[in-house]
Formats: C-alpha cells, sequence, structure tokens
DNA sequence: TACGCTCCTGAGAGCGCTCCCATGAGAGCG
DNA sequence: CGCTCTCATGGGAGCGCTCTCAGGAGCGTA
C-alpha cells in the first residue's frame, strides 16, 4: 500500500498521452479530444491521482490559499460569538470554491507585523480577508503596497477604495433607536463599541441619528465600551446611577449581557424598568433574562461573502473597489418590552 | 516599488556566494564560515528576502502547515465556546512554531470523506489535528491508512494506539460527582454528552463511579443531551417532572444554560431546590443565574499541546504512539449550593 | 615535502507542475 | 492537388528551492 506519489508523466503514460494532455484535462481546457480526456479521466478516477499543490503553486504562482487574519487582542476574542461566526461563514465559501482556509490569529498587535514576512513573503495565500480592523491600521497600507489582494470585513477606517464587506451598522442602530423611540422611551442612552473601530463609529452614528430623528433625549447616555461584559456592566451601571434612563442601546450581545446584569443587581428589572437592545443577534436568545432584542447582523453571510469577493479579486474579475453593506434585521424579544402598552 | 520576487541566487550574488551557501545560512546549519554568514544574513536584513514556501515544499517534502480539522455539523458548532477555544490554543502553538494553520470545517459527515482526495493527496499539510470524532470514524483509519501524522483531541474510540491529547473527562466527572455528595446531595441526575462521543461515555463513566463511591441515588436520573441547550432543556424539565432530584451533573456549560432554564421554568431554584456543576468551565460566569459551579477542562491547553506533540512527531521525534491526558479542574461558584450548610 | 584530515563552498540534478512553442494531422477552400 | 487554417498533442524550459557530491583550502602530522 505504500504507493509512492504518482505524477502528471505516470498518468499520461497509463492512458498513453503525455504529461501536458493530462495537464489540461485536469484544469478543464477544452482543446482536448474527448477520447485521450475520456482515458485521462479513467485513469485518475481509478489511480486517485491528484495534483501535488505545491509543484502547482510553484509553477503556477498561486496557492488556492486564502488567509483569514484577524489581529487585536484575541485572548478573549472566543469569548464574543463573533469571530466563530465570521469563520464559519468564510470556510463555507472556500470550501465552495475548492480553496483552502488558513488562520492567521495575532495576540498582540506587535505580532500582526509578522504578516508581511510570514506570510506575504513566503507567499503563503493568494489573498486575505482581514477582520477588526482598528482604525490607522498599518496592516492595510502595507497590503496596497505589495499589491496583495484582500477583502476587509468592516470598512475602511478613512474611506479609501478597497474591498470590503460589513453588515450595515448604521442603520441597523438608527433602526434600534427608532424601535425604542415606537415603545415611548424618551430618556434613551447607549453604551457603544470602542470609538476607534469602524463599527463603533458607525453604531453610534445611526442610533445618534435615528435619536434626532425621534427627538430621543440622549444628555449624558453616550457611554463607550470595549467589548467586554465587564466594561458595559460598568456603563450601565453609572448610567443608572446618575440619571433616569428609561432604554439602552448595547452595541454587542456580550455587551448587552453585562448591561443586564448591572440592571439586575441595581434592583431594576427589564424591560419594566430599563429597556434594551443589543446589536448582533448572535447569542442563543434563552442565554438571557429576559430574553434579548438585538439589531440582528448576518455574520456568516458577511463572512462568506467576504470569501466570495476576495476570490473574485483573485482570478482577476473585478478589478474596481466594491463596498458591500449587507441589511441587518431587527429582532423583536422580551428585553425592549411590550409595543402593546406603549404604541406611539 | 514593484519588487519583483528575489531568490536564492540573486540574495547569494548580492552576498558574494553561492545560492547553496544562501540556503544553509536559511535553514541554520552549522557548516558555514562566520564572514560568509554575516554577509548573507545582511543582504536578507537589508532585502527582506524570505524564500519561496511552494518551492521549499516542493524541494523538501515538507509543508510547513498543519490541519485542524473539525468534522460533524458544525453549523451550530461555535455556539458552543469550546471550539473558538481550542483553535485559539492550537493557533497559539503554530504561531510559536512558525508553522501555518489551515482548518477544514465540515457541515456534513459526507464533506468528511473529501480529506483525502482535498488534503491529503494534493499534500497540502505535514500533519493533521483531529477533532470531535464520533465513534468508529473511518477518517482515523485513512490517516493511518496513508502514513499521516496526526493527533487526535479526545481520545481513539477504540484504544487503538495513536497520538491524542484529552481532558480528563473520567476524574473530572467523577470529581463533580464527589463534590456534589460532598453537599449532601443523595438523589443526583446526570444529564450527558451524546453517548456516540468519548467525552459523553467519559464523563458518564466518571460520574458513574463518583455516585457508586459516595453511594449516590441516580436511578431514574440518568438522561443524555446532543450538546445543545435544547436538548438539556427537554432532560431537565423530564427528570423535575418524574422524579424528586436534589442535585444534576450536567455534561457541558451550554448544556447546563438549558437546564438551568428549565429548573426555572419549573418554579425552582437553583441551588436551592436543584443544585447544578456543569463540565467545561468556559462560559463567562456572570452568563448565567446564579454562576455556574463546573469542571473546568484547559481547553486552549489541549489545543496547544496536540499542536505541539503533532509538531513533534512531523519531526520524527516521536514514534511510539502517547495519550496526553490534561487534569480538569473544579471550580466551585454558586450554582452547587453552599458547602458550609451541608460538610460532610 | 607530502599526505591525510576537516571544513567550507559551489554546481548539478531534480521535486511536479504550468506555460509556450513547434509539430503533425486533418478539414476546407480555390 | 496544393494551400492555408484549425485543432490536438508532445516536449522543452523553468518556477525556486533542497540535497548530494565533488573539489579546494587550510591545517596538522610523519
Amino acid at each position: 500500500m505504500m504507493a509512492t506519489r504518482l505524477n502528471l508523466e505516470e498518468i499520461g503514460k497509463l492512458a498513453g498521452v503525455s504529461r501536458s494532455t493530462v495537464s489540461r484535462v485536469i484544469n478543464g481546457e477544452s482543446n482536448v479530444s474527448p477520447e485521450a480526456r475520456a482515458r485521462v479521466e479513467a485513469v485518475i478516477a481509478e489511480t486517485g491521482y491528484r495534483p501535488h499543490a505545491a509543484a502547482r503553486s510553484l509553477a503556477s504562482n498561486r496557492t488556492g490559499v486564502v488567509g483569514l487574519v484577524i489581529p487585536s487582542a484575541v485572548a478573549t476574542l472566543f469569548d464574543d460569538p463573533y469571530f466563530g461566526r465570521l469563520i464559519l461563514g468564510v470556510s463555507n465559501a472556500t470550501q465552495l470554491a475548492g480553496t483552502t482556509l488558513s488562520l492567521f490569529l495575532f495576540r498582540e498587535e506587535s505580532e500582526e507585523s509578522a504578516i508581511g514576512s510570514r506570510v506575504i513573503g513566503p507567499g503563503l495565500v493568494d489573498g486575505l480577508i482581514v477582520t477588526a480592523t482598528r482604525m490607522g491600521d498599518p496592516l492595510i497600507d502595507e497590503l496596497v503596497d505589495v499589491g496583495m489582494p484582500f477583502v476587509i470585513v468592516g470598512r475602511p477606517d478613512d474611506g479609501r477604495p478597497v474591498f470590503s464587506v460589513d453588515a450595515d451598522n448604521r442603520g441597523g442602530a438608527r433602526c434600534a433607536a427608532l424601535h425604542l423611540a415606537s415603545h415611548g422611551y424618551r430618556r434613551v442612552g447607549m453604551i457603544s463599541p470602542p470609538s476607534n473601530t469602524t463599527a463603533g463609529v458607525d453604531r453610534r452614528a445611526g442610533f445618534l441619528e435615528g435619536a434626532a430623528d425621534a427627538d430621543l433625549d440622549v444628555s449624558g447616555l453616550l457611554h463607550e465600551g470595549d467589548w467586554s461584559e465587564a466594561s458595559a456592566h460598568a456603563a450601565m451601571a453609572q448610567m443608572l446611577e446618575s440619571s433616569s434612563v428609561e432604554a439602552v442601546f448595547v452595541g454587542s450581545d456580550r455587551m448587552a449581557v453585562g448591561a443586564l446584569r448591572a440592571i439586575r443587581e441595581a434592583g431594576l428589572r427589564c424591560p419594566e424598568d430599563v429597556a434594551v437592545i443589543s446589536f448582533d443577534g448572535l447569542l442563543p436568545p434563552s442565554q438571557t433574562m429576559p430574553r434579548l432584542t438585538s439589531v440582528a447582523q448576518p455574520v456568516t453571510d458577511v463572512g462568506e461573502r467576504a470569501a466570495a469577493l476576495l476570490n473574485a479579486v483573485i482570478e482577476g474579475e473585478l478589478t474596481t473597489p466594491e463596498q458591500i453593506v449587507l441589511p441587518t434585521e431587527l429582532v423583536i424579544r422580551e428585553s425592549c418590552g411590550t409595543t402593546e402598552g406603549n404604541s406611539s
């Protein structure tokens, strides 16, 4: 059984054709006679031959691998269900495209610079999907410089034209504000994601836009978290202490959990005393009490679209940057209060 | 800036040596004169040269890539914090070793057979880490057949000698049973992970062992879930309905969430009416009410050890199979009741 | 002075593929 | 019947490395 690797030449010999013809069959080129093709395919099927990836890469200068880069402190990363879903989406798409997914997680920003020497330099990938970029991330410049195809999950912080896929953070947040307004709440706060992320900036902007449209009173109620439960817990506690809040829009599921806890610990009830809407919609609803109303973003879809887009860029099908924004959806559960009591 | 790729030959020319000497320097071989080495290193530093991975793979028959295989229905996979942590651990170790991590997620078992033709055939990886294997998984046979180095996260279901890294499921579960006993509970149930997984088998066996040692009454209280919250919710509800339970050991964090909800919905309190201990210890404690006492398993460590072990196997440093079992740790919080009232 | 030894070095071959070009067979046309 | 044009095919070259081997320099020893 210790079958030594077959190569194109040997397959050719078995099928009575040359290396070149076998290569043409494998790569689906059209200029091969039906008989030759059939014979080659038969031999491939019965030998289980697979072309050697490294040899192929070397000759064609294409690896068939895409990388998913997750910079930023990653240690606690997977406490947030976001990244798992994203990976899943990307994996689905690469599977479909027949490419391979490599994962590059970085614990500190300093490690991130290794992308150049460890990934780009050796030519490990054909392209990269880059997530969770902070504002002013130098990685993007580097990628542009070396001409490496890439897609950003999120959006470029400086509006420069690059390929990107994002959820409609702004629209979703606006919708959350309007929904809270429709319940009759007027004193409405927000605990936003960090302002050094585009998601943080956009969700906050969308919320403020909606609040302005609905004439909500947000004075003194705008806080910022760092994606962690603890940060939102602290922000919520502070908000409850200093002023009368009727409802809060919390910038992520995970932070909402912290906010709910703060409300509970203050002896208040959600939604009766303080209503909550979160962003993400990734948490299994039964995991919180009450079940969270959230602006759900299609994270898996984002991953799939990003990978598909990257593929198109690599294939050279797309050359002018494209920004894809996927819609969010308001999923109404209990934490925002019942609409009945307060329809406007 | 459009620097065309440098190669060994050119670096050699710049340093006044041959391709071979440059190669020796890069691969850290000892038989190079200090002067030559210094000159080469200087040139490499100033040019930023990196050897081409594909060329290297082709010539050396080594890819520098390890694959992480997660078979089984993966769609809901990331609802469980387990896999994120595992990926993190593996990533840490590969980063350290300077190798690349590729991820292979499969949605259905049918896709899993693609490992052979899509991964092993083309020679994409030097070795594989295989997780979540169900009992009787044919993938293992295939890997053994083709001589691909691999490490199982978990343990082989048939006790065959392969490399594996696992948490001490049995010991941890036993410990949980004993701890519940130490609180004075006698009617103690279990909701175990599926019995077609080794984790399910082992946790159940450990629990029964501990229960027997402590003379607990488990009759009619042994249920099985499928890792999902819903399955545990149903099992718990049924348990509460049909008999008087004082405490339950639930086979995973995620399932414990379901069980807690069932207890709450039955109008009972945890831990006053029914105490709960879970397995995993991955959930942020504040995410549940009450905070869960759990048998914590070192998932990230498991990932790291698995990757390190695989590396050793690939390097040929290890040839006789090794089973590594990492200890679990009982983390006591509120859901098991206070010890004071019931010390035995 | 000559011989052996070790140590460093360079050159050739080859990994398995793709790409390009030359060739030959056949079809279509005047 | 000869010409061109198309299409299928095979072979050479080369991608950038590693590996092996031969040779030269330098040293010590007889």
